[in-house]
RNA sequence: GCCCGGGUGGUGGAAUCGGUAGACACGCAGGACUUAAAAUCCUGUGGGCAGUGAUGUCCGUGCGGGUUCAAGUCCCGCCCCGGGUACCA
């Protein structure tokens, strides 16, 4: 019987049903393993063959550790809340909640012709709003809690209250925005309304007042991650600051746990990187500029202290709140700059960065140490956002302000002795101070500590930690996402009743973005207005369903809970993650954030979600492409283009359609209807094609599609062949041609165990030890290369070890049913074919993985390499037995040896047992 | 600019601790079987030079140096590609 990979998947799958083999249940007798992939946002595309590669990693990771005696928790889910799929649904013209019932239902039909062992009992969607409710549930504790810092903790708000009533806001642990000091009398005397705004400096939710990226395009606000290069992530607008009162999470209070517990994680040092680098720790000073003949003081940040002395001039945020107490009569100019630096677009301000701009405030700051007047500027290239809006310039080292300077002519006091071939502005903290009074001679890092003592003895400053990792904006004013479940009474923010969650999204026919800074859900009266208040119109945020998508997998079902105490503690924490790099900075950070929280109140049981993380590389298109000549408009081949390309339009062509990069000439004529036989130039009767790398996107013409390989080679082979690609870590291109080598590879398994009538051909014969060796020689490899993730060797390992098996000519079961138990996790269908076929009783993938045998792979000859200079002249076999004088003796006395020694001085004999000799001459 | 990755045959890639570079595949070339095709099997396949030939010999892991008996692997200096990030005071 030939390898019907149809009927074998068919029969599998039926079986797997039949037996509920990937229904997960919590085994205390075993240890867990949970192995997350990160879960989709169901795109109306569907899939293509690159996005299966974690996918089928993981899934053979979930196999061999369930085989070798793990209760294995490996789900998946859907991300179906959010921008794309609203976007998604506009761009058709029709309703999110139908096109993304449709974009799953698509996914999970393609993900199960894969094989992929999830239990899909435990699938959740963050849509659902059984899933929701505990996303808003999760929000709720947020908007509850503040953050001590005393204890770097988050605490509940009753604590913050009791601490107002008794002392008011003197001496409090709590993080948070600042405001106007208050005694225990006074706060007593507040009513609700100021009480409740004050709370907002301390809620983990908050609402806030501040600058915010507006994209008027997507007709929402974005968080700083889904900005980049002052456009939007997702299609690609412009951007613009504008000052909204927004929801915002208080993830700066966890900036530093953030980043201290990156240590312990198994992730990839670029990961930590990245999210380091957002975080962005910097140390230094905070202190206060007087600002003459006022009351006004101006708050600065510097990490350069030791500059102190070289302080020319001051400059402020164009949005700084004091601007405008700042700028003096007859300097209106000032103000009018501001407000045109403010309403340009992030990417006009950086557009523009080659040249500094800014304009004069007429006010002078006094030098905190020296009592100089220092002329009190304003800028847009100071951020409002970072430190504290204001800098105090020292040109002399710092390119920037060396740059405003420059351009409008302010003094440049060099602090610091220049190295002979430096020059202005000089930036590194190596010399020797000068011209800075108690600090002169010092070296600069003395020079710091110095300051910042001085700083603090003379209460001038504190040293201060600063971080660029700002609060993340968690309002959207669009219609598909999660509602708030908070409703305003009074003009007081209220959160709704744990017992009436979820607070479910309405059903609206026009669900538009608004054009205006409003969620859509302003329009749905009857839902948003209750006898006892508004509700919230705004929605949340992407990331917020997938913060903890992570921990509902644990228990999907449950009514009471997000998730129960006992399957938290059971399962703990994801042990393996594999997913994309993209997601570095956003749901990574975010996940870690919320994951923190929820362990700060007791409910799971580490710090940490994510112990070890994979990022799995893309996989990339190879387009095909017709070069057109455009002065003549003919189609000419590949091989008659030159290298060049000048004077030719390269064309995408559909990869399906193309067989061996070569188009018929019909072909080219059905795809380019311009086309006509006397415009084509052929090689050898076809069009060849050019090949081009580039990322799989419909556009390109380039996609392929999973369900094409499975119905051509079946799941087996599509698994096999994407590990066997390379590295998993690693982007490549894919490329169908060569699917042949790993679907050869099965097809021989089924030969050589199968006979044509159907029967297994496999004898009892005990193996010969070289078989032996050959099957355990695999084994040993895939124990550790699974672990490693490292799956292309492991296809590899099958290959070599049943070409050897073939060599020898083996027929023995005792070898080919380990050796098909040991395919399981790789290729599922067929192992469980061959598992029934010897015989098997129960199911291939619930079998004990089978354990290496050392002695097996025991050698007693080694087949030594000699080489004279470093250079191999000659192999030896030799036993492993002998010492290294004995084997340095074999060698020398060997006849060909004999011919390189002649004429020659023997200078040394190195002798590695196992590995080499290397005979030195001279 | 800065910070990470990475450069190995025609292609994807392998190579444990510094120890036989190119495993395993694809592709290509030749052959067997076949009326033919498909399927299957066998042989060869980094490059140069010499030889009818077995074979010999030199070069070879982006480039240039270094350490070492021995370097794809370690060190120094460059070049190129991919990713991240950018007025962060």
């Amino acid at each position: 019987m030939k390898y019907d990979f149809r009927e074998i998947e068919l029969n599998a799958k039926d079986k797997w049903a039949e037996h509920k083999a990937y229904a997960v249940a919590e085994d205390p007798s075993k240890p867990s393993f949970y192995v997350l992939d990160m879960f989709p946002y169901p795109s109306g595309a569907g899939l293509h063959v690159g996005h299966p590669l974690g996918y089928i990693a993981s899934d053979i990771l979930a196999r061999y550790k369930t085989m070798s005696g793990y209760c294995v928790l490996h789900p998946m889910g859907f991300d179906a809340f959010g921008l794309p799929a609203e976007q998604y649904a506009i761009q058709t013209n029709r309703h999110p909640e139908e096109t993304t019932k449709e974009n799953i239902d698509r996914y999970r039909q393609q993900l199960e012709l894969l094989g992929l062992g999830y239990d899909w009992n435990r699938s959740v969607t963050t849509s659902d709003p059984n899933y929701y409710k505990w996303t808003q549930w999760i929000f709720l504790q947020l908007f509850n809690h503040v953050y001590r810092g005393d204890l770097q903790k988050a605490a509940p708000i009753e604590e913050l209250f009791g601490h107002f009533r008794h002392f008011g806001s003197s001496n409090h642990p709590f993080l948070g925005t600042a405001h106007d000091a208050f005694s225990a009398d006074e706060w007593n005397q507040f009513d609700s309304e100021k009480q409740a705004a004050i709370a907002m400096n301390y809620r983990l939710a908050y609402q806030a007042d501040a600058w915010v990226n507006w994209c008027e395009a997507l007709g929402t606000v974005l968080a700083n991650d889904e900005v980049k290069d002052g456009f939007s992530e997702r299609g690609g607008h412009a951007v613009e600051k504008k000052r909204l009162k927004q929801w915002f999470l208080r993830i700066s209070t966890y900036a530093d746990r953030l980043l201290l517990d990156l240590e312990g994680l198994n992730w990839s040092a670029a990961m930590k990187e990245m999210q380091s680098n957002w975080i962005g720790k910097s140390e230094g000073a905070s202190l206060g500029f007087k600002v003459a003949n006022s009351e006004i003081v101006l708050e600065v940040f510097t990490t350069r202290p030791d500059t102190l002395f070289g302080v020319s001039f001051m400059v402020l945020a164009p949005e700084h709140p004091l601007l405008a107490e700042v700028v003096k009569f007859g300097f209106e100019e000032a103000l009018a700059y501001a407000k045109q630096a403010s309403n340009r677009s992030e990417r006009e301000r950086q557009a523009g960065s080659e040249q500094a701009t800014g304009a004069f405030t007429g006010s002078y700051a006094l030098h905190p140490i020296s009592g100089k007047e220092l002329p009190i500027w304003v800028g847009d290239y100071v951020l409002a956002g970072y430190g504290t809006g204001a800098v105090m310039a020292v040109p002399a080292h710092d390119t920037r302000d060396h740059k405003f300077a420059m351009a409008f002519g302010l003094p440049i006091l060099p602090v610091i002795e220049l190295p002979e071939d430096e020059s202005l502005p000089y930036e590194s903290k190596e010399g020797r101070l000068m011209h800075s009074d108690f600090l002169n001679g010092l070296e600069v890092k003395e020079g710091i500590s110095a300051m910042l003592a001085h700083l603090e003895a003379k209460k001038l400053g504190l040293k201060t930690v600063n971080y660029r990792l700002r609060d993340a904006n968690f309002s959207r004013q669009r219609y598909w996402g999660e509602p708030f479940p908070i409703v305003y009474s009074t003009g007081i923010a209220k959160a709704v009743d744990v017992q009436d969650l979820p607070v479910e999204l309405p059903h609206m026919e026009d669900f538009k973005p608004t054009g205006r800074p409003e969620s859509p859900l302003t329009k749905a009266k009857a839902w948003t207005e209750l006898p006892e208040g508004i509700r919230e119109t705004d929605t949340m945020p992407g990331f917020a369903g997938s913060s903890w998508y992570f921990l509902r997998y644990m228990d999907p079902k449950n009514n009471e809970h997000f998730a129960s105490s006992a399957a938290l503690n059971y399962w703990k924490q994801v042990d393996v993650y594999i997913g994309g790099t993209e997601h570095a900075v956003g749901h990574l950070l975010y996940a870690r954030f919320w994951h923190k929280f929820l362990y700060d109140l007791g409910y799971v049981p580490g710090h940490e979600p994510f112990k070890r993380l994979v990022n799995q590389g893309m996989i990339l298109g190879r387009s095909n492409l017709v070069y057109r000549e455009t002065s003549t408009g003919k189609y000419v081949s590949a091989g008659l283009v030159p290298t060049s390309k000048k004077g030719f339009q390269a064309l995408h062509v559909d990869v399906n359609v193309v067989h061996d990069d070569a188009l018929l000439p019909e072909q080219v004529l059905a795809i380019f209807p311009e086309a006509r036989p006397h415009l084509l130039v052929l090689e050898e009767g076809v069009l060849k094609c050019g090949v081009e790398i580039e990322k799989m996107s419909k556009s390109k013409f380039n996609v392929v599609n999973p369900d094409a390989i499975v119905e051509d080679y079946g799941a087996d082979t599509l698994r096999m062949y994407e590990m066997f690609l390379g590295p998993i870590e690693q982007s490549k291109p894919w490329n169908t041609q060569g699917i042949e080598g790993v679907n050869k590879f099965l097809r021989r398994v089924w030969r050589h165990c199968i006979s044509e009538g159907g029967h297994c051909v496999l004898t009892s014969d005990s193996p010969e030890p070289a078989a032996l060796k050959s099957l355990h020689t695999l084994l040993k490899r895939l124990h550790q290369d699974i672990e490693d993730m490292s799956m292309n060797t492991c296809i590899s390992a099958f290959m070599i070890c049943l070409n050897e098996l073939l060599d020898q000519k083996c027929k023995s079961i005792e070898i080919f049913r380990p050796f098909s138990l040991a395919l399981s996790p790789f290729a599922p269908f067929i192992a469980e074919a061959l598992w029934e076929k010897m015989g098997g009783v129960g199911l291939a993938c619930k079998q004990e993985f089978p354990k290496v045998e050392e002695k097996h792979l025991v050698e007693d000859q080694f087949s030594y390499p000699v080489s004279f200079n470093g250079k191999k002249r000659f192999d030896l076999t030799l036993p492993l037995s002998l010492s290294p004088s004995e084997i340095q003796q074999e060698v020398l006395s060997h006849a060909e040896a004999k011919k390189w020694l002649q004429g020659q001085t023997l200078r040394k004999v190195i002798v590695v047992p196992g590995r080499i000799v290397n005979i030195v001459l001279g």
